[in-house]
DNA sequence: TCCCAGGATCAAG
DNA sequence: CTTGATCATGGG
C-alpha cells in the first residue's frame, strides 16, 4: 500500500509466523553497537533510515505484552513514496523478529546459569545494523568507553560530517557520514569536534582504508566466521571485542561473543568457578558450547550481569 | 586526585 | 602466552 509522502502515516502490525516474545525497550536501550541508541519521541523509538529507496524518519511503538503484541509505526518520508510492506520488513530484520528466541529458550531451559536471565530479560533481542560502516565505527568507539558517551561521539560525528535530510513537517536529521567524508579529516578536527580521543586514529584509518579500497567490508558479510575474524584484526584499533561486536550487531553473524570485562567476569564465575581464564578463551568457550546462539548468550548474560550490579 | 568506562597496543617478563 | 603502562576524554 502506498501513501501521500507529504505528511505523518501511521500504521499497525503483527508479525506474521512470531518466533517468541518481544521487548521493545529492553532492545532498543540496550547499548548494541549497531548504532547509535534510538530516541524517545514520547510516541515511541526514533530512528532515519533508507526504505524502498527513500529516507524514512519513523517512530515505533509495541503494544500489549511481550507475547502478545503488535508494533505501531508513525513515519514520514523525504520526498518520494514508500510501501508500508517494506517497511515493515525492514522492522523485523532491524529488531532481530525473525530469531526465534522460543526456540532459544527452550534450548538452554535445562542450562541453570544461563535460564536464569530469561525472565527479566524476555523478549530482548539482537539489533542488526544496516550500515557496515557506522557498525564498526560504533564499536570501535564503544572500547574503553561507556555506552552513553560512545552513542554521544557518534551522534557529533553525524552532526558534523553527515548529510542532513529534510522532512516535509520541517524536521531534519543528520545520517552517518560517510567513509569519504571522515577519510578527508585530521586526527586533531576529529578529536576537537566530537571528543573521541585516541579513536580518531582508527577512525581514521578504517575510514582512509574503505575510501582506498583496501578495505571492503562487504566482503566480510558472506565470508566465515574465522576468516572474517582474522581479516579485522589486522585493523588498527580493532581487537577481539570490537571485531565480534561488528561481526555480531553489524553483519549479523550470531555465533559471535564480544567478551567485555562483563562477560570475561561473569562467565568466568558461572562457568570456570572463578578461576582465571583469558578473555580469547572466553570467547571461544561461548561459541563452542553455543554455537549460532553465542552472540544472543552473550547479550543475555551482558544485561543480566549489569542489572545486577 | 584517582578510578572507571561493553579495550587495544606495545614492551617486558 | 600473560602482565602492566599508556592511550583521550568526561563523569563520579
Amino acid at each position: 500500500m502506498r501513501t501521500n509522502p507529504r505528511c505523518t502515516k501511521q500504521f499497525t502490525f503483527n508479525v506474521d509466523d512470531v518466533k517468541g516474545p518481544l521487548n521493545l525497550s529492553e532492545t532498543i536501550l540496550s547499548a548494541q553497537t549497531s548504532e547509535p541508541e534510538w530516541i524517545s519521541d514520547g510516541f515511541g523509538f526514533v530512528d532515519v533510515e533508507k526504505v524502498s529507496g527513500d529516507y524514512v524518519k519513523y517512530s515505533v511503538t509495541q503494544n500489549g505484552t511481550p507475547d502478545q503484541f503488535t508494533i505501531s509505526v508513525r513515519y514520514i518520508t523525504a520526498s518520494t513514496d514508500i510501501s508500508q510492506t517494506d517497511l515493515k520488513q525492514h522492522l523485523v530484520n532491524v529488531l532481530g523478529l525473525r530469531d526465534d528466541l522460543r526456540l532459544f529458550y527452550g534450548k538452554f531451559s535445562a542450562d541453570e546459569q544461563l535460564s536464569a536471565t530469561f525472565g527479566s530479560l524476555r523478549g530482548l533481542r539482537l539489533m542488526r545494523g544496516t550500515n557496515l560502516y557506522e557498525s564498526l565505527i560504533c564499536s570501535i568507539l564503544s572500547q574503553n568507553n561507556s555506552a552513553k558517551r560512545w552513542n554521544h561521539i557518534a551522534r557529533l560525528l553525524m552532526k558534523h560530517y553527515g548529510k542532513k535530510v529534510r522532512f516535509p513537517d520541517k524536521s531534519s536529521w543528520f545520517l552517518f557520514p560517510r567513509p569519504k567524508d571522515v577519510a578527508k579529516l585530521t586526527a586533531r578536527e576529529l578529536q576537537q569536534t566530537t571528543s573521541m580521543g585516541y579513536r580518531a586514529k582508527s577512525v581514521l584509518t578504517v575510514s582512509r582504508m574503505i575510501q582506498d579500497r583496501e578495505l571492503e567490508l562487504e566482503s566480510v558479510v558472506n565470508d566465515s566466521y574465522e576468516n572474517a575474524l582474522e581479516g579485522l584484526l589486522q585493523l588498527h584499533g580493532v581487537g577481539p571485542k570490537v571485531a565480534d561486536c561488528f561481526l555480531l550487531y553489524g553483519t549479523g553473524q550470531l555465533r559471535a561473543a564480544p567478551v567485555d570485562v562483563w562477560i570475561h567476569r561473569i562467565v568466568s564465575r558461572l562457568y570456570f568457578k572463578n578461576m582465571k581464564v583469558s578473555r580469547p578463551t572466553t570467547a571461544s568457550f561461548l561459541r563452542n558450547r553455543f554455537g549460532v546462539w553465542a552472540g544472543y548468550v552473550q547479550l543475555y548474560l551482558f544485561h543480566y550481569a549489569r542489572s545486577r550490579v
